[in-house]
DNA sequence: AACTGAGCCAACCGCCGAGAC
DNA sequence: AGTCTCGGCGGTTGGCTCAGT
């Protein structure tokens, strides 16, 4: 039943590519065409997985790739979109002709989030680490029931905590309170704005001049794990984090002792995303959670390349970089053939209002709540 | 010259939805 | 209807390069 395996992957090669290999995919290309991934190996002559060999065409070898540096222009259209869409690789590549996901995701890693980290930036919210202190403490304020229980644990903290400079400052959490986050707080996704983000953690703790030993606060010495980026016991059955520091629900060994029903705050795509309410409110003025894919519709154009908030370089909007042109897409009015948004994008942006809608109907007094920078 | 660590990036891994069988 | 692969995707890793010591 089902199709024949690709390849046999315990005798296919694995590793860099050769200029041979290259040659020989690109040959087969040429002549054939891309279609079945599966039967280029053979075609071609080449022992590599059919999987790789997609890869290796779509990552490196295709003609219309770009292969020098990102421009400053593609550095803030890449900015602008992580904020609204977050890591949706392959659709801000799709805004940056030339570049792929693998492209932009890289670029991403190794600099850009190292760049608004340093410009006091959470790269993962896009919101100043001070207004994330303000936010978290004022929920964390509200809400604390007790529970002291936090959604980091120690070894991520480690892993991805830079060692603290010799020269910094000793200081303490501005909030405490921030360490003592309430469970049912940290469960809920509408809380994504709100939860300081590892990167965040992270900048928050290079301002400070921990001593392992017996400063550290219980924040990340409490949690044991046994996932990757999350606590064991009853915290962080269902994580509200951003995916890519979450458990996979497959992944959750024990079930909450709570009667609190967790499930409810499951979602398959972890939306909303940071940032997004903030770019409806800029761009169309009235634009609210409720407002319907109607009057989106006819909505003007995101343009998500317009600001400059982030003091880089203003965008080449003459070329028309940047163009994240939801409205027209939606609308039917297409100014810009080249950076078109694709309907897989308009699709995305109705999924987001859905998630929006029902997000604001069960926490309103969350959502309700406005963000400015 | 040798070692070390950071930066970078190509490639791999694993998950998921769609569709073939 | 159920099983399986394909293709797409985001996250992670391995290895290369280079600067600093």
């Amino acid at each position: 039943m089902g199709r024949p395996p690709c390849c046999d992957k315990s005798n296919v090669k694995r590793g860099l590519w050769t200029p041979e290999e290259d040659a020989k995919i690109l040959a087969y290309v040429s002549n054939h065409g891309i279609g079945n991934w599966t039967l280029v190996p053979k075609k071609a002559g080449l022992n590599r997985c059919g999987k790789s060999c997609r890869l290796r065409w779509t990552n490196y070898l295709r003609s219309d790739l770009k292969h020098d540096g990102f421009t400053p222009q593609e550095e803030e259209l890449i900015i602008n979109l992580h904020k609204a869409i977050g890591s949706r690789w392959s659709l801000i590549a799709k805004q940056l002709p030339g570049r792929t996901d693998n492209d932009v995701k890289n670029y991403w890693n190794t600099k850009l989030r190292k760049k608004l980290s340093k410009m006091g930036i959470d790269p993962v919210t896009h919101k100043p680490y001070s207004q994330i202190l303000s936010d978290y403490g004022n929920i964390s304020g509200i809400l604390n029931t007790g529970n002291q229980i936090g959604p980091l644990n120690k070894n991520l903290y480690y892993a991805s905590t830079p060692k603290p400079e010799p020269s910094s400052v000793l200081t303490s959490f501005p909030n405490t309170n921030m360490i003592n986050m309430p469970m049912e707080f940290q469960n809920s996704p509408s809380n994504e704005n709100i939860v300081p983000s590892l990167d965040f953690m992270s900048h928050q703790f290079q301002q400070v001049n921990i001593n392992q030993e017996t400063t550290q606060p219980h924040f990340f010495n409490e949690a044991t794990s046994s996932c990757s980026s999350s606590s064991s016991s009853n915290v962080t059955q269902l994580s509200p984090l951003p995916q890519s520091y979450s458990c996979q629900p497959s992944q959750v060994q024990n079930a909450p002792s709570s009667s609190f029903n967790w499930s409810e705050f499951l979602i398959t795509d972890p939306l909303p995303f940071p940032g997004f309410q903030q770019q409806q409110d800029r761009h169309f003025p009235g634009f609210s959670s409720s407002t319907n894919q109607s009057t989106f519709a006819q909505t003007p154009p995101l343009n998500f390349a317009s600001g400059n908030e982030y003091g880089l370089n203003q965008v080449g909007q003459e070329e028309g970089i940047g163009k994240f042109d939801v409205g027209s897409t939606i609308g039917g009015h297409t100014n810009n053939n080249r950076l078109e948004a694709s309907s897989s994008v308009s699709s995305f942006v109705n999924s987001i209002l859905d998630k929006d809608s029902e997000m604001q109907a069960e926490f309103p007094d969350i959502l309700d709540e406005s963000f400015d920078y």
